[in-house]
DNA sequence: AATTCTAGTAAGGGCTCTTGCCTGGAAAGC
DNA sequence: GCTTTCCAGGCAAGAGCCCTTACTAGAATT
């Protein structure tokens, strides 16, 4: 019935009002108006429509005395019912899922110890802690407002990290050779699809680590990933660059330079140096730390091995260092980068702290805001 | 003085018509309606600016008698004025500079062998002669319509391929370690500069020739060119990865299995292999397409040892040969590739003649197009 | 109590796009 | 040769969105 023409222009000023709120939280309808460069009438307009919609709700709050002399102002803010996006990380250490809402602030958070043969358990335990039951196992029981913190009910999407690679097209975690296989066979794509009402997000660690790092790090860059597994991520655009299955960068099996100066893949010149866990394929970073000077050369020049083949196929204009050890071997790893034939800066990751649970919550509140914004 | 949310509009419906009439060359105003899906009104008075501004103009040519039996309607297209761009390659086997207009066909084009010593000033012939003098050179003679073709004066932009490891920054060519110099030290963006009145675009070879390949070989794969010079593209999202400097895919000296098993930089395989051209670090593509069966196979080890690097930091779901030895080669690489680790698909090029002219065509094409649309 | 300042509303106008109708002229059919 | 059919193009009317201007309401300041 609308016009498809004009109805553009209406769902872009709509857009922009949304915008604005979920940067600054509350707004009353003059503030709006400046704050998105249209009239007052406008952003009444669009207020009143996204209003009706469920978008917006006054939030009872006017404008305090102390700010001028005039009329109060009506708050208005994003309704609760705009909802929340679920952010999971899985990795040996631990199992943790967040509840997110659109202006970025975790309501809800749950984390948990893993046994490693019980992590889909966990797992399903952990989201259940922090975003209630399943659909399926609670229609009874809540009929009221909703959830315990009145944040909406199920979480409207869900962004998994999961410490092994995914199959983009699957989102299973799969096995490849010589790589540490650390949660071991798993759908989360499955298991954390019972919970929430939209479309289920699983990548590796990582690549979220790689996006947590894209604020501090600029728009070409490679970060490597360095602590119990082996990981590469390339960004490039401003995007972490995931190929045609979701399996780029994982590096474990590249030839790079071993102990002896041969050519040896990633993975193998830890069992040569014995600093692999016994009975698995992941690495004993303690030891590993506690390493003397000369083996912590003899890694350097293995990374720098897998910089060199980075360098070549991607260019990158920087090199970041992450994961548990990666960071402690800084200066090892600068030195032989730097006897590369195209050396390139080597710097440690900013993000310390669950760096994949902080780039899969940045891209979860991402995707939550444009399904917001895209209408549903 | 016009409202900014309305100019969005008709610069929109602008933007639709001007795409309508590169894609069929002329079309009445109840045609363009059509296309456009807009209303007649609407359409004609999109021409009405357009027309203004000098962007369209009536051909002069009438409806067919054939077509309908009704009123004439008059047919627009693409005024001359909205101009040409030039599309440059140079590479040891010659100059070539076609001039292509919105529409993407080729309106004039210059050819040239070239001699290792003078490749600066071929260059400058040939483009003087698909382009014209430069404008410094001729003022006085030259006042009336335009050019030979009258299809302007000057292209409006440049994209040049050159066959050698090109630096985004700075539009010249740069020598890297190990890695055969073909054309030699040369600034094609100041020489190409002179002849057009816009932005000249450089980049290198194997790039352009992957963005050939776009049509055929889909949004994610590498294109490996193995030609006289040994380089490699990636395609990601549809894109070509240039990397931060633009030297992504200089692959010459990455580490793969040489003829003896042992990890050598790619282009000193060849050497192992006699197989380079005297004096130069260019392959002897003659003598090695004569090669025997063993070396074949220990050609095409190496080349997979690069493929399955490729494979694993970028993850292409399709690993494309060019070059003038590569698709020669096919069978051997195949089997190679087809033990690794992570083996992929690997096809010939589908763009023979000269595939890095076609990819800059295209590209000088398409930012021709975007040229016109955003209004200059 | 008067003044001042601000949020929100109302009215009017400009612009774009759409639907519907009219016109002119060429081809097709008698 | 005349009438009918058909279609490009133009005009008129109307709707929708946004903007500007002007106004009202209400609270803090003076």
């Amino acid at each position: 019935m609308a016009k498809p023409a004009l109805d553009l222009l209406r769902s872009r000023t709509d857009e922009h009002v949304l915008h604005a709120l979920m940067r600054h939280r509350r707004l009353t309808r003059a503030e709006l108006a400046a704050e998105v460069g249209i009239s007052k009438p406008t952003a009444g307009e669009s207020v009143r429509r996204l209003t009706e919609r469920g978008l917006l709700a006054d939030t009872g709050e006017r404008t305090p005395g102390g700010r001028g002399r005039g009329r109060v102002g009506s708050y208005y803010s994003l309704a609760p019912s705009v909802g929340t996006a679920l952010a999971v990380s899985i990795a040996p250490e631990g199992v943790v899922a967040e509840v997110v809402d659109a202006y970025g602030d975790t309501v809800r958070r749950a984390e948990r110890p893993v046994r490693p043969d019980q992590v889909a358990s966990t797992l399903r335990d952990v989201v259940t802690e922090a975003a209630g039951p399943t659909e399926a196992a609670r229609p009874a029981e809540v009929a009221g407002p909703v959830g315990p913190a009145g944040r909406g009910g199920r979480p409207r999407l869900a962004v998994v990290s999961a410490a092994d690679p995914v199959d983009r097209g699957t989102g299973r975690l799969v096995h490849l050779p010589d790589s540490p296989f650390l949660v071991g066979d798993l759908d989360p794509m499955a298991i954390v699809g019972a919970y929430v009402g939209g479309p289920v997000v699983v990548d590796n660690d990582v690549n979220w680590a790689a996006r947590a790092e894209r604020e501090n790090a600029g728009d070409e860059f490679a970060y490597l990933f360095l602590g119990r597994g082996l990981g590469c991520a390339i960004v490039g655009a401003g995007e972490v660059r995931r190929g045609s299955a979701g399996l780029a960068g994982e590096i474990a099996h590249l030839l790079t330079v071993g102990p002896d100066r041969r050519a040896v893949p990633f993975v193998e010149v830890f069992a040569q140096l014995g600093l692999r866990q016994e009975g698995s394929t992941a690495i004993d970073v303690e030891r590993l730390l506690a390493a003397d000077e000369s083996t912590r050369q003899v890694i350097g020049r293995a990374v720098a091995g897998v910089v060199a083949a980075a360098v070549t196929l991607a260019d990158p204009g920087l090199i970041v260092l992450g994961g548990a050890w990666g960071p402690a071997l800084l200066e090892n790893i600068r030195a032989a980068v730097a006897d590369l034939p195209r050396p390139a800066p080597v710097r440690p990751a900013t993000a310390f702290a669950q760096p994949a649970l902080s780039g899969a919550r940045a891209d979860a509140v991402e995707r939550l805001r444009a399904t917001v914004v895209a209408g549903a």
